[in-house]
DNA sequence: TATAATTGTGTCAAAATAACACAAAGTTAG
DNA sequence: CTAACTTTGTGTTATTTTGACACAATTATA
């Protein structure tokens, strides 16, 4: 059996960007390092892969050591591999994102690591290359989320129609227009109505929805959406592209 | 100075989709290989990553050993880290897609690697998980292309509104209303009619456009386009978050 | 010079969007 | 207890965009 022998072999790392909402803006769950190198700074979660695991396994053990989280959004970003950007080693690292409903995260494995959640807006510099990471992030998130509808894996279970007016705010930090928001979302048919309302509001309680969970999958993997005459994804005659245009 | 000791290096491959257009269908630029492993099977352009270049100037320089061409459309697609992806040795390839004008390829890089243009509809079995990344990188494209003008770099510099028709048909594999898809791309006030006519052509000769670069620029990064509110980038009222709605 | 294929442009009804108004629900302050 | 205030739910209308379709103009060829 042949080999590859006049290449060079290094060090493959993971990083991940978890994104979180709090009901006003998006959060990060970074890590202020407690551990050497950059003992100290801010950075992402990260580790090195494993002989015995692949990529996405190793995003996911790395995912649940911090949040204590299985089964969470988990999507392959970009790889990094500037020459320098790790000083200690040539180091190339595979950089997933992740989004987690807040609520659902095991506190003691993300204190163990001294994370805590960070607006986005009030993200300090993190080291690295973890800053354009997580630029690059923020960007595949508004793709993501104006074609299909991800943005669902931010919130609880059950949510109300301005949490997830809210939530896309945040995500394109833009202002829309309330009535028009709703028309479009309902549009999807992609939200069934429990009958509860949310008990958290302090005026006028806005009624609870939960996932058409088949709909939702169809929606996430398909984006042919946009092609009406080809799929029956939509029941009525023509359908945007964009699963919401912000 | 720390080092990773406890982790385990590996080799970091790279591959690359070649697209290009030939006036009527997608083509992909593969290998008969006539070298080892795999001597004699189908398979993308590929390489390994040297210590003294980062992943997109290995990418580059593997794009340039087969075509001669430097400046194509270049982009990551995505890592592909299956631990026996490579019976030879556990490697993990970073794989890029790339749009090039055929014309413009060098007939003597393509014919000393044994690589030919390959209708996307005859392609025959790839090695490794390489059919996988031609899958990837065709959905990629679908959404790219969707969003952005960049089937524009398959195309020659001066092109005519059929030629750019038939390059979203095969694209999308769909049949586009002539009419509809002209008043779509005009809109985007992308095209500049040169005055010159297609001499290829055996009936009506269709006019020839090229692109006005300031705009291309700006649709090619600028997926802010559909917040019409926040951008200057399209003069008129309302516009769709679609480069092209297929 | 008629024919056939292709290109360029226009029309119209239907659908989607943006902007906007008002009524109902629920809390709090007087 | 009621007025005031905030928030939610739903409706209207004008404008824009889309999809479906028709006809005239150009050019090589028979």
């Amino acid at each position: 059996m042949a080999a590859y022998l006049a290449n060079s072999r290094i060090l493959v790392a993971l990083d991940i960007i978890i994104f979180g909402f709090d009901g006003e803006s998006l959060k990060l769950l970074l890590i202020k390092r407690n551990f050497e190198p950059q003992l100290g700074k801010w950075s992402l979660m990260g580790g090195f892969m494993n002989e015995d695991e692949n990529l996405n396994e190793a995003a996911e053990r790395i995912l649940y050591t911090l949040t204590g989280l299985h089964n969470n959004y988990l999507e392959q970003l970009h790889t990094f591999g500037d020459i320098d950007r790790d000083p200690v080693e040539r180091t190339i690292s595979v950089v997933y994102y992740s989004l987690v409903n807040i609520a659902d995260q095991d506190i003691n494995a993300i204190e163990s690591h001294n994370a805590s959640w960070i607006d986005l807006h009030n993200k300090p510099k993190l080291i690295f290359d973890h800053d354009q990471m997580v630029e690059v992030a923020l960007q595949r998130l508004r793709y993501k989320a104006a074609l299909h509808p991800v943005g669902f894996e931010l919130l609880p279970e059950k949510f109300t129609l301005p949490q997830l007016q809210k939530l896309y705010e945040a995500i394109y930090d833009v202002k829309l227009d309330r009535r028009n928001f709703s028309r479009k979302i309902m549009s999807t048919e992609l939200l069934i109505a429990t009958g509860e309302k949310d008990s958290g509001s302090v005026t006028k309680k806005a009624q609870l929805f939960t996932l058409d969970a088949e709909k939702y999958q169809k929606y996430l993997v398909g984006y042919y959406s946009f092609f009406p005459e080809l799929t029956e994804m939509t029941s009525h005659s023509s359908k945007n592209l964009t699963f919401i245009s912000i």
